[in-house]
DNA sequence: TTCCTTGCAAAACTTTTGCATTAAA
DNA sequence: TTTAATGCAAAAGTTTTGCAAGGAA
């Protein structure tokens, strides 16, 4: 029978590389997040984490997950999401892009910045200035 | 001493006529929530909603005013918003438009549709239609 | 009367925190 | 050795739910 492929985890030596050049102290615990996350492009919620951690043989306590990522959020080593107001994902992609949604699936899949094209685009408001254009594409199954 | 003025409310006429029409049964509680949301287009969250009610001398146990508002929200009458990662906010505007988020203070101000002008957009995901195109643009005080 | 809604308290969740223990430099 | 991170359990915050009591049609 098919097994389901592990996921595959980036290397322990680039994740250290990676953090202390933002100057985190690469824990155990820290490289092993790290691992999942930065293996690909994704959006993984704190208990899609931990499922993957205990699924590669990894014990890390909900605490130190939810301070990793947030730890790594402030560093820009991935940026926060708010799509589901039940619980926050974190993106790996730290490129500048947008997300489609899925409506149906919940499934977020990222979109170029070259797709996406402005013509027009309104001053801030008064005192203030831009810091970012997020874009969400809500999608849904196709009626047929 | 000035003192603060009281937020005006919508008339409950006018509300109730608002939710027969989404075939909504207008109970006392549903038309107060209403009186309030509906006033003006505005932002805000349950907890907000109950501090209004209070300070209008209404009171609505707080398991109504998540059903009225999740109701709402499924009727269309209001539109989620999730920004800020620990409350979901109402948003009574429900005509199409975008939203500047000011990172300093959390406050949202609407933008409306002409403001921002697209001259390219990718074509949904294959099997998906697209549903919606939602906006934020983060700006923050103006370094000076 | 019949069905639906409300209110209360408790439950369910996600996320944060305090503090003793342990690991990193 | 000194400083910082981890793990646990408890706390905090928002939102949901079960159920008895009350309101709408």
């Amino acid at each position: 029978m098919p097994q389901e492929p592990a996921p595959k985890l980036e290397d322990p030596d680039s994740v250290i590389a990676r953090l202390r050049s933002s100057e985190i102290i690469p824990t155990t615990q820290r490289v092993e997040i790290g691992q999942i996350l930065f293996a690909s492009p994704q959006h993984l919620s704190a208990e899609q984490i931990l499922e993957r951690l205990s699924a590669a043989g990894r014990r890390v306590s909900k605490a130190t997950v939810y301070n990793t990522l947030n730890l790594f959020a402030a560093r820009g080593l991935v940026r926060q999401i708010n799509v589901d107001p039940a619980r926050t994902c974190f993106d790996s992609n730290t490129r500048m892009h947008y997300h489609f949604h899925n409506l149906d699936t919940g499934e977020l899949t990222d979109v170029d910045v070259p797709a996406i094209e402005f013509s027009r685009l309104p001053n801030p408001p008064a005192g203030t200035e831009l810091a970012g254009v997020e874009i969400v594409i809500r999608v849904k199954r196709k009626a047929g």
